[in-house]
DNA sequence: CATGCCGATTGATCTGGATCAAAGCCCCGA
DNA sequence: TCGGGGCTTTGATCCAGATCAATCGGCATG
């Protein structure tokens, strides 16, 4: 717990009530009503957690659910010998924990600086229970991820290590270019919260091997490395082509 | 369409009321009340699938939403170029379908004969709003099926051929001891309703690899391959132990 | 009983990505 | 300015699993 106490307090007074809450039209509380809000806020606690805290462990107690407010967090699993394999990632207005299920099914880990929007568990089954437009939301969220998983289970199985990375640059391109809300801009810079090693993890790959994707990209014309965190995409329709996902590329660009 | 018409005439007369659904309990159903199955008594339909059938295609309109009562169901997806990937199995009692969506995102097929008991998905999303029994239980599954699916994560991104085949027999192994109900055997046998073909698919390797490692596994002493598509486990200890996954065994064993 | 077909097995070889091993780069602190 | 540590890149080699290629075996059909 390295966040200044002080800091926290102005926070809570000045920005933590859902009415201002920037996130919250895609949050598990999007359907809520505002009396319904009003309840949310009373049960509420926020956390920050520095890059590399646990949040959770796998097989633990799992007291907590709540959303990702501001952040990256990612969901692992570790077998015995150390093999790791991400198993997720979450963005702000994600939801976060396994309601219904006392212990944790995964590690979550924070990749950048984290704040979480937290119910303990009970109570937010109880608020599923009462209110309708909690536990309908949550299931949206749910299906979604499902979909996604799925999604990934193809780039694990069957994708080779370039469409691996073009597909993860990629995702991450359209994430970027959404929040900026650039609209047919050429060229979309992207911030990679993930060291080579978390993104090795994420694509079941070596570190080594993503790194000679890189390079391979930059090589063909894809990509510029303007830093080991932050490149940028000049072409991304040949992005796409290299994840070899059919191009629907347009739609969402 | 192969079934006899007439047949199905008297399978609907005879066994298709909710009250004597054998695998209701565990269905999205499994929280209605005498009432709530009155109503989906009066909405469902019943649609019976041959091997190799197709009941849903990826990127086509997802006109209905149900529950596997016989047989299996593979979700896959598949590349341009004819690389495959299954995301799923169902059993009876599974959903199947995406509700929410008016496009199904992967391709179902019946592996074996399959019987489903149907909704349309707009006549199923409006009982999901109408009956928060319904909706919570779709929540649970669909919870459940977010863990199996990470878990499988893990197997496709960093488990050996080995490790893969292994997993995938001990979840048949539990399974069918599961359903047999017998105690302690020391001896399991096990069905594979999939050909080795698909279990490729399932697992992301290829047909011979899966093969390959059937003869290894018989050759260690683990497995028994009584036909191609039926084996005994003769020691489920090591089977888990090759499996890679800690043994939790005991406990489900 | 031959024939043919489809799935499964087995063998030989190839290769993409893992592993092993150095550097290189960048930032931070002395 | 100089080290030093943590990422990252790059090179050399290895190997698990893919690919290519028969062969086998069970079963249905003529």
């Amino acid at each position: 717990m390295t966040a200044n106490p002080i800091l926290r307090v102005v926070e809570g007074a000045a920005t933590d009530r859902c009415a201002t809450c920037g996130i919250r039209q895609k949050a598990v509380c999007a359907y809520c009503s505002p009396p319904e809000l009003v309840i949310l806020d009373s049960f509420k606690s926020y956390k920050t957690y520095e890059p590399g805290e646990e949040i959770a462990a796998a097989g633990e107690d799992s007291a907590f659910v709540g959303t990702v407010v501001e952040g990256v967090v990612s969901l692992s699993k570790t077998m015995i010998d150390g093999r790791r394999q991400m198993v997720g990632l979450l963005f702000p207005s994600d939801f976060i924990g396994r309601p219904y299920r006392p212990v944790a099914p995964f590690d979550a880990v924070a990749v950048t600086q984290v704040r979480l929007c937290r119910f303990t568990r009970k109570k937010f089954e109880a608020l599923c229970d009462d209110s309708s437009n909690i536990e309908k939301r949550l299931l949206e969220l749910t299906l979604d991820e499902l979909d996604a998983s799925r999604e990934w289970m193809l780039l694990l199985g069957r994708k080779t290590a370039k469409e691996k990375l073009a597909s993860f640059l990629a995702i991450l391109a359209r994430r970027a270019a959404g929040l900026t809300d650039d609209p047919q801009a050429n060229t979309v810079t992207v911030e990679l919260a993930l060291t080579r090693e978390q993104m090795s993890e994420y694509l079941g790959l070596t570190i080594e091997t993503v790194s000679r994707q890189f390079s391979q990209l930059k090589k063909e014309g894809v990509i510029t490395l303007i830093s080991a965190r932050e490149i940028a995409i000049l072409d991304f329709a040949r992005l796409l082509d290299a994840s070899g996902d059919e191009s629907d590329g347009d739609a969402l660009y």
